[in-house]
DNA sequence: CAGCAGGGGGCGT
DNA sequence: CGCCCCCTGCTGA
């Protein structure tokens, strides 16, 4: 458990890691223009040698993949296609399982859910965090995670705060940790404004997004901070958490940080999930 | 238009 | 490898 929390910080952008070995991959990876894996039919390249193989796949003919499955005919060009069909076909495995947890809605795979999720209620994602993460519940679906985990020393350093002064970067526990959610939904009073579209399709809009009843928490506040070169935004949520301890109440650690942002802050927003 | 599904690519584990 | 991204064509309200 501990190990999910992220301790470090990549230097370039907002992305953070639990483990050296992953950020330094991160680096390779997302800022690294270097593609040493070339196609030799196309200009096709990349950074990984898996995806060239897949990739190469795209040039045969004939479907590489075939199901594995007794008198099944069934083929396909990617393994991922070839294991979605076994799993539909051979597993009787077709109940969607991706569920949105605003309005229930369940959908067969998470690429759904996600165009769902961005359409009907707007979801978008902070800085940092290039895709949605869905995780299984204890009922079987798989719903968006909402939280992301972070030290409080590294939230701390993140919002360049001096490291004295504060009472409860101490020590990591569970309940001290700060969490940045994967969502930020005007729903209300916002009097936007739309530059393009849209009319509402007839009021109804769920709005409010009461369907609050599974995420066990809680009020969190959004700062939008614009960095000194005014280039990114980051969205921190600070989760007050801990149903042991009474959340405190204005975050006393926090109180130099808020000050801090509050200068920089564009448009704060409250929102529960 | 909403949802489904296949193809192909990016990237974190 | 697995999960998620985009793009796209198909299909049923």
């Amino acid at each position: 458990m501990r190990n999910h929390v992220n301790h470090y910080k990549c230097p370039l952008c907002d992305m953070t890691c639990p483990l050296p070995s992953s950020l330094r991959n991160h680096m390779r990876f997302r800022h690294s223009e270097d593609r040493p894996f070339k196609c030799d039919y196309c200009d096709y390249s990349c950074k990984n040698l898996i995806d060239l193989r897949k990739h190469l796949d795209t040039h045969s003919k004939e479907p590489a993949y075939r199901c594995d499955f007794e008198n099944c005919t069934f083929s396909a060009r990617s393994l991922c296609s070839i294991k979605s069909h076994y799993r539909k076909v051979h597993e009787g495995d077709s109940e969607p399982r991706y569920r949105c947890h605003v309005c229930d809605k369940c959908f067969t795979r998470g690429n759904n859910l996600t165009v769902h999720l961005r359409k009907k209620h707007q979801f978008k994602w902070p800085s940092g965090h290039p895709r949605f993460r869905y995780k299984e519940h204890e009922d079987g679906y798989m719903r968006l995670q909402l939280v992301r985990y972070e030290s409080v020393e590294l939230t701390q350093q993140l919002l360049r705060q001096p490291p004295e002064g504060s009472s409860l970067g101490a020590s990591l526990n569970e309940s001290s940790l700060q969490g940045i959610i994967l969502e930020t939904v005007p729903g209300g009073p916002g009097p936007q404004e739309e530059a393009e579209e849209e009319e509402e399709g007839g009021g109804g809009e769920g709005t409010a997004l009461s369907a609050s009843q599974d995420t066990s928490s809680s009020v969190i506040h959004v700062v939008n901070q614009t960095s000194a070169q005014g280039e990114r935004e980051i969205v921190y949520y600070v989760l007050s958490e801990a149903p042991g301890e009474p959340p405190p109440a204005s975050e006393p650690c926090s109180g130099g940080v808020m000050e801090e942002l509050q200068g920089v802050a564009e448009e704060p927003q409250v929102q529960m999930v």
